[in-house]
DNA sequence: AGTCTTTTTTTGGTATACAAAAAGTTCCGG
DNA sequence: CCGGAACTTTTTGTATACCAAAAAAAGACT
């Protein structure tokens, strides 16, 4: 579908060539352990084999595919496993992440686009647009972890975020409401500087989403 | 003085020269923000320009490098904020890890090369091979994160490792003795299944690192 | 000296080629 | 009919040569 020839625009091309892939691995085009031949991808790119080697090598290391020596790269499937051990990892990051935005905020740090985004997803939700809500919950917790002002933290969260939209898209989530309320509490906390409250919000904000994922996730596996 | 020239062994040859650039940066070869040449790398190890792009792709994802489009990559040089970014997000990951490893030991799991790495840190230090003291250090701490049993942690926190080799390689640290006190500590908690005290071990132990290193650093870095 | 212009380097990318390892296929014998 | 052995085709990993365009460096000119 999207046969794309991309000419030289602003960006490398590897960097084209990777959003793209992903995005088809995230809408499920790819599915289960789907090969990603370099050729194959060159002649539907319109591009040399260097730009989809060097995509291929960040969709490794961002999670969405495995590569064999003299075997190249194929589609990760994602395991129930890989949900737990995602959520886990999260649960130690983003609880970090919030308790630090709040005490940056209580130092008088600005607090950045949280409300606003907060603002967007009400929107969002009242006008139905739900990929519109998904969107904006995950930038929700990216400005989070920006928040934290930790270069290292914000590198390392980033290829999680990039493993949520995966999960996201196989799995749906519960409701966009519930969801919203929490991200609210968690503003508001980090907004008022109240770092352990924060803490915790993010806590059981990221723990409540780990049940109905895995549930989610289950289902269009198993069938 | 490793212009060696790579053949083909085992190993693509990429990852050869990921490792050879890696080493070099890490002894210091490369301070300050030298630039890394893709022809002059491919000269110096007899390679052609893909292997070297591809390792400089990862050096620059592990942290090592900083590329600017068009501009190529210069070798990152570490300051006091990121030494503090590794710890802050060491405390989050690998006290994390610990308590994992004791509460998978809890439930039967094997206790890994914990008590090896141990003894093995006995005799080094006793032999005075300081070199081997800080590897086996490094390994101990990798050993945890591996018990914890979480794929997606240990893929974490690999890029971290390699932070920490750079760090401790110019910032010299507390004592071998002291050290290898709290890792036996850390180690019969683990080992004993006792995982908040794992936790609790592993926190002051990262913590305790801290600020010999941001001292050493400082030191390094002023004069 | 300070800016404008020209040359040189260097990156990012293309195309093509090739050895060697997988993967696929055919053929063969039990 | 099925399991392997031998052959063929793909595909990766790498090399080489080349190009456009952007940076960096070097001149040139007030």
């Amino acid at each position: 579908m999207p046969e794309t020839l991309t000419a030289r625009d602003d960006e490398a091309l590897a960097e084209q060539v990777y959003q793209l892939v992903l995005e088809a691995i995230v809408a499920g085009k790819y599915e289960q352990g789907a090969r990603l031949r370099e050729r194959e991808l060159s002649e539907l790119y319109n591009v040399s084999r260097i730009p989809v080697r060097e995509a291929i090598q960040r969709l490794e290391q961002d999670g969405f595919v495995e590569t064999f020596p003299r075997r190249g790269a194929v589609v990760r499937q994602l395991t129930l496993t890989d949900v737990n051990e995602l959520f886990d990892v999260r649960l130690c990051l983003e609880t970090f992440a919030a308790r630090m935005a709040a005490a940056r905020v209580a130092a008088g740090e600005p607090g950045g686009r949280l409300r606003e985004l907060l603002d967007d997803a009400r929107q969002a939700i009242d006008d139905g647009r739900s990929d519109d809500v998904v969107r904006l919950s995950a930038a929700f917790h990216a400005e989070i972890v920006r928040l934290s002002g930790n270069r290292l933290l914000i590198e390392s969260v980033k290829p999680l975020f990039g493993r949520m939209r995966w999960i996201f898209g196989l799995a749906h989530n519960r409701s966009n409401e519930l969801q919203r309320d929490e991200h609210m509490e968690l503003c508001n906390a980090i907004l008022g500087g109240k770092a352990d409250l924060a803490y915790t919000l993010a806590y059981s904000h990221i723990e409540l989403g780990r049940e109905p994922v895995l549930k989610g996730l289950a289902q269009t596996l198993e069938p």
